[in-house]
DNA sequence: AAACTTTTCGAAAAGGTTTTCGTGATTTTT
DNA sequence: AAAAATCACGAAAACCTTTTCGAAAAGTTT
């Protein structure tokens, strides 16, 4: 039983296809007993209409693209499955890529979504794209009037809706929280450090360190590349700077580092605290369980999806908006507590 | 600047569509002043052949749909990361859904994708469509001629190609494992009371047992539903049972297991031994790290597209087929070494 | 110069669907 | 009985593209 069209079932009932059209959807056109015979035969035959000659007719597919660096990141994850959620609930389907931090593969993809696949695109930079600073192939996309919208590793380059983590604020936040609880010589331990999000966040930590009196010292910022020792960085860190808490901007990052103060013999977070960013599957069974900044990965990804789709359906051009997501400080046993009043900021 | 279509192109140079057509695709059967002048122009509008018009003029779209349960379970995640990435390598999209372990969702979207969106689809069931046994929407994929490729969670009703793990040699392997290691009263912690996959784990535990020599016992066989208290289970088994090891069937309650049993001062794995199935991000991380039966998702994924793939492609009928991937015991520190001579097996 | 070949382009079909409009045929109204 | 309205269906366009075939024009060979 092959697939079967309109077509077919106009031939086995000696009619036209816009009979059958209409019958299969239930005109008032079409004489009871025919369509009843009709339906029946579809039926019994599974005729469902072809979707690609829909598409084509109505000039509209229903699907969205969705494009993520790297879909093995928990909050991608999330993020990822946010957007699916909130497209399906709204009648659209989403066609997926991985750009796997390429800017080549990024680039492909996009070309080949352009092409009337999908009504709009969602996407987060590659890292090569960060770094490269190339997005003509997205400023094309605004060109050819495709929705866009970018969330959290975005570009100022791009004219579009973006949905981005309020890192600024987190790295502030952060920063403040460890001042508070009595730390001084704060490190950060940063594997993206060719990102926005990570320069933002950086910017917040010293913020917070200026507005409370320390000063700044840039060796405390430690970049970490592909295949940089983590070990050999901290050990040098520890030898002379005197540190009392360590930021790190992924997940890993924070296992790995609590992991070789643990095998330093030093107590967490009694000599050094830890806040590691994106609260991932890792933080709460570790141990101590790490304190970790939230980014709501998934309420970006409903936010990305209501947004990209509110403007697919709507006439007229609004203007474009930036939504700024504040994160959340999930508080575990690897800070101290703030001593006396538990003043909320 | 709106999309702009061969027509439009045809329209400026006063030419009919199909000399465009060709002029873009370089055709020898165009003049080549009048070939530079229309690809100059198209270029300049960034024109791109529209790819639901080519769908339906190829009567292929060269997407194929993949529907996974869970993509917040890292196992889903990583076969999902290796579809992707076949399947883009060979020049297919994909068209991405979470049934979110609903058998309506899945349903759905197997409905909504089967009507010519895409050439073939990939999928584990969702738990309730693995609970309710209706397979009935897969069949009719079957009838309808649509490539099907099931992973992991499949059933034994639907007649089409099978990527599974091993499972029944997992549970043996695992289990002779720890009867080597001296374990005798060997627990296995579920969470998947409903799937085959669960059933089959146990299957090999029995197997194992029974070479060995060691007596099943039902009671050692826990199941934990949604909302049940684990640790109240666990304190249950280790009253009267003088359990040795416990077989978590995924890595969330392995690690919760052994954070239990290190909150009761139990010591793992000198007391009892634990190892958990799927090898995700955690197990590496807590201490002791655990050992873990690592089901390869990658290369599932991987495995699960070239053979739709392979289906979409090739002329004629070939025999349906079920490719059995066998799992790896990845040991750390959660089980006690086998002594003497380390026989492989 | 006649016959033939090559060049250059257009018409039309095909893919599947919906929808508008037209046309007979039947039924209802005057 | 004539006029009007309703009914039941078909033809054709539209969505966009590629490709086959045909044809006119230009060029080349005898």
């Amino acid at each position: 039983m092959k697939k079967i069209a309109l077509k077919d079932i106009a031939a086995n009932f000696g009619v036209s296809i816009s009979t059958v059209s209409k019958a299969v959807n239930d005109s008032h056109e079409i004489s009871k007993e025919l369509k009843e015979k009709i339906q029946k035969y579809a039926k019994e035959h599974h005729y469902r209409p072809n979707h690609v000659a829909l598409s084509l007719l109505k000039k509209n597919t229903k699907t969205i693209g969705v494009i993520v660096p790297n879909i093995l990141n928990y909050f991608f994850t999330l993020v990822f499955y946010g957007i699916e959620k909130t497209a399906n609930s709204r009648g659209y389907s989403i066609i997926s890529c991985i750009s796997d931090e390429s800017y080549l593969k990024e680039l492909k993809t996009v070309e080949l979504l352009s092409t009337g696949t999908v009504e709009g695109l969602i996407l987060s930079l590659s890292e090569e794209t960060q770094a490269k600073g190339n997005v003509e192939h997205l400023q094309n996309l605004i060109e050819n009037q495709i929705p866009l919208v970018m969330f959290d590793r975005v570009s100022e380059e791009v004219d579009c809706d973006k949905v981005v983590v309020d890192d600024f604020e987190a790295g502030y936040k952060t920063t403040k929280h460890l001042l508070k609880t009595g730390c001084k010589r704060i490190v950060i331990v940063s594997a993206i450090y060719n990102s926005s999000v990570g320069k933002l966040r950086v910017d917040g930590y010293k913020k917070a360190l200026k507005e409370n009196g320390v000063e700044y010292d840039e060796r405390l910022i430690v970049e970490v590349r592909k295949n940089d020792d983590l070990q050999l960085l901290i050990s040098l860190l520890l030898d002379n700077k005197e540190i009392d808490a360590i930021i790190a901007l992924d997940e890993i990052t924070a296992v790995d580092t609590l992991n070789i103060l643990k095998s330093k013999d030093i107590e967490v977070p009694k000599e050094i605290s830890i806040v590691g960013f994106t609260n991932g599957r890792l933080s709460k069974y570790v141990s101590p369980a790490l304190t970790m900044v939230s980014q709501h990965g998934q309420y970006i990804g409903e936010q990305a999806a209501n947004i990209l789709i509110d403007r697919i359906e709507k006439e007229g051009d609004m203007p474009y908006t930036t939504k700024l997501v504040k994160t959340s400080l999930i508080e575990r046993d690897s800070t101290k507590k703030i001593l006396g009043n538990s003043s909320s900021y």
